[in-house]
DNA sequence: ATAAAAATCACCCGAACGGGTGAGTATGAC
DNA sequence: GTCATACTCACCCGTTCGGGTGATTTTTAT
C-alpha cells in the first residue's frame, strides 16, 4: 500500500528536520513536521498519517503523552516516542497510548527505518477486539454504524448474551435483536461467531 | 508482578556484557546472557525469560530471525531486536516473528529501558485471538486442553458454526458438540459468546 | 415543513446452540 | 490386565439466536 505517511512532532527544529531528511534518503518521501503541541491533532486529522513519531517532551511540557492519548483514541494511530531520557512517571503516562516503538535520541537514521517498519507491522497486527473505538467499526462495516449500534457492538464483543445487553442498555430484547439484525448486514454476516472472525480479522465473509 | 526476568542473545561478548550490566544499573537484576546461537532456545525453554533481546546478525549468519520465529511460537515471548544495521531482506524477515521493538547499537541505557517497558506492554496487549497457540490457550483454561480440543478451539475462533467446524474436522456434529462441552467446561463459560469474551481478555467468567 | 434516519417494541418461526445422559473404541500408563 | 484419558457418536430437550414483517416515536437534516 505505498509508502508510509508520518507525522513529525518533534519541537527541536534540528530534530525534526533531522528526522524528515532521514526519511526522506530511507524512502519515506511523505512526511510532515510539527513544532507547536497546540497543531498536532489538527495537522493529523488533516494529514492523516500512519504513523507519528513524537516527542515526550514538548516545550519543556511532558504533555507528549497527553497528545498521544488523544492521537491513538480519535484517530488510532501508531506512535513512537522519541526521547533521550524517560522518568519512571513518564514511561507509563506513555504506555497508556500503547506505543508501538521507541526512539532514542540521538537516532541513527537507519534505526529509524526499522523501527517504523516494526512499528507499523505491529500495529496492523492489533485487532479490533484488543483496540475497539467507532473509527475501527466503521472502517470495517460496509456501511456507518449508529450509536446504539456501537453501543450493542461493545457489549457484544465482551461476550455478552441478547438479554443481558438488552438489560445494560434498558432496551427491549426485541429491540436489541433489531439492532443486532441491522449489524450483522452492515458487516456482512449471519451470525455473531461470524462477526467475531471478521473483527478478530481471521476471516472474510 | 517483579522485575521482568531478560534472556540477552548476542555473540559479541562487549555487547552481551554491556547490555547486561546496564540492565543491572536500570532496575532488571535478572538476566542471562547467550552467545552461542545454538543454545539460545534450550536456555530460553529453560531460563523462561518475559522478553529476549536477540542480535539479527549471529555469527555472520542473519540466522537470528530464524530462531525468533521459533522463539515467538513456541514461547510465545516478545523479542526485542538489536542490530546496527538492516537490509530489507532481513528486516521483513524479522517481521515475521511480530518483534516488539528494535534497538540500536550502539545503544544508550536508558534506551534498554524504555524499550523493554515498551515492549512488555506491546506484548501484554496482544489478546490470543491475535496469536493463537497452544501454550496460550492452555495457560487461560483452567485445565489442559486435549489435542482435538485445539483443533476445534482454532476453528471455533474463526467464527465457524458447529456444522462448518464438524464437516472441517472430519466428525460428527454430535463428536464436535462432545469437544464444546468439554472446552465450556474447562474455561468455565456456558456460551461460545463468553469465550471469545475471555480470549480477547475483555471478560471473566 | 417535511422527508430521512435512528431508535424503539411486538410477534412468530425455524435453525442453531447448550446441557444432560449414555456408550463404544483406542491408546497409553501402571 | 486394568484403569484412565481421549476421541468418537447418538438421542432428547429446552433455550437462545437469526430472520422476517410491521409499527410507532424521536431525532436530524434539508
Amino acid at each position: 500500500m505505498g509508502t508510509p505517511k508520518v507525522l513529525i512532532a518533534e519541537d527541536e527544529p534540528m530534530t525534526a528536520l533531522g528526522l524528515q531528511d532521514a526519511l526522506r534518503r530511507m524512502g519515506y518521501p511523505d512526511s510532515t513536521v510539527v513544532m507547536e503541541a497546540a497543531e498536532i491533532l489538527d495537522e493529523a486529522r488533516k494529514f492523516r498519517p500512519d504513523i507519528v513519531l513524537l516527542d515526550i517532551r514538548f516545550g519543556d511540557e511532558k504533555c507528549g503523552t497527553d497528545i498521544g492519548l488523544q492521537l491513538f483514541d480519535e484517530l488510532f494511530v501508531p506512535i513512537v516516542f522519541i526521547t533521550a531520557f524517560s522518568d519512571n512517571d513518564t514511561l507509563n503516562k506513555a504506555k497508556a497510548c500503547h506505543p508501538v516503538g521507541y526512539l532514542p535520541k540521538p537516532f541513527i537514521p537507519e534505526a529509524v527505518r526499522s523501527v517504523i517498519e516494526i512499528g507499523l507491522e505491529v500495529h496492523r497486527s492489533r485487532s479490533v477486539l484488543d483496540f475497539p473505538s467507532p473509527v475501527r467499526f466503521n472502517s470495517l462495516a460496509c456501511e456507518a454504524l449508529s450509536q446504539r449500534e456501537l453501543d450493542v457492538l461493545f457489549n457484544l464483543i465482551k461476550g455478552k448474551g441478547n438479554q443481558e445487553m438488552a438489560q445494560e442498555l434498558f432496551i427491549s430484547e426485541n429491540t436489541l435483536k433489531s439492532h443486532l439484525k441491522n449489524i450483522y448486514q452492515k458487516f456482512n454476516v449471519g451470525t455473531r461467531a461470524q462477526l467475531m472472525g471478521v473483527l478478530s480479522g481471521r476471516s472474510e465473509p
